[in-house]
DNA sequence: CATGAAAAAGATAAGCA
DNA sequence: TGCTTATCTTTTTCATG
């Protein structure tokens, strides 16, 4: 099923991570080939999903998103309708950036971003505590980050 | 200092944050423009720091990275030197995805991509736990993740 | 903001190791 | 099969009105 990447569908998934606005002639140069064969690894890696987009990384804090928050929420019951329905609210709110079932102190952790302290009130009060069973929920504020990245780490694969 | 957004603005960077392939004349036709204003936007939003970068987002499992954890960490000391010292470290490991500094129940929450459990023990055993002035380390393992974008929402800027 | 031309990049094809 | 070289197409980029 899963095709096996070399070391150079690695350094190239590597480098586009980073910037995909890298030339496949750059690229080239870089790995010491011609652009054609770069330039099919990369189509390769795009069919088969390893790379599954392209996307623009926006500055938060400038487009006026100045407050992260992070939720660990438990519920008041664990059957498997409620869990389902639980997410399915909760990826349907535009503020919700992540939602991750996890295992320890808490059911589901959430990460929120949002204007201000004040929008995160409103989504408290007017979205997230409408949701039945819902149990204990804790904030953690984000005060700052010191790095916060998509990039993954490929020196091991 | 910082210049105003208007909609056709906001409209650009929303669709490049959903996907930075589109071409200046596929956004232009969609916004009913010609392509020179919808290039001249873009380059203005990526030199004024808008859009920070563009970068491939690959599949954390394909390449073999399954396993998503979330560290709640207390430190045993607040002065400055402590906490500076401790960022610098933990953002030097390359399985930590983020880092930031909290209020709440935790002083700091990592999020940390690695191979499996066992690779995780590992960071543990040989890298955090060797940290000085660690107090206590809460793990949220990932169980399964409902909604995870870099998408920020735009409706409301 | 529109037009249009030059430069660069993307994409494809024929042939070679 | 995977690389090179060469060619063609599309997009980017920018000058001018």
């Amino acid at each position: 099923m899963s095709y096996t990447l070399d070391k150079i569908d690695t350094q190239i998934l590597a480098i586009l991570q980073k910037d995909s606005n890298r030339t496949t002639k750059s690229i080239a140069k870089e790995l010491g080939m011609t652009t054609s064969p770069v330039f099919e690894r990369i189509k390769k890696l795009e069919k088969e999903g390893y790379i599954k987009k392209y996307v623009a990384v926006l500055d938060n804090k400038k487009v006026g998103l100045k407050l992260t928050v992070f939720i660990g929420i438990t519920l008041q019951g664990h059957t498997r309708s409620y869990l389902e329905k639980f997410v399915t609210e909760i990826n349907n709110f535009p503020e919700i950036a992540e939602c991750h079932r996890v295992s320890g102190n808490y059911d589901y952790l959430l990460k929120l971003i949002v204007e201000d302290i004040q929008a995160y009130e409103t989504f408290l009060i007017s979205k997230l505590t409408l949701l039945p069973y819902l149990g204990n929920v804790q904030s953690l504020i984000t005060l700052s980050t010191g790095k916060e990245t998509n990039e993954i780490d490929l020196s091991r694969v």
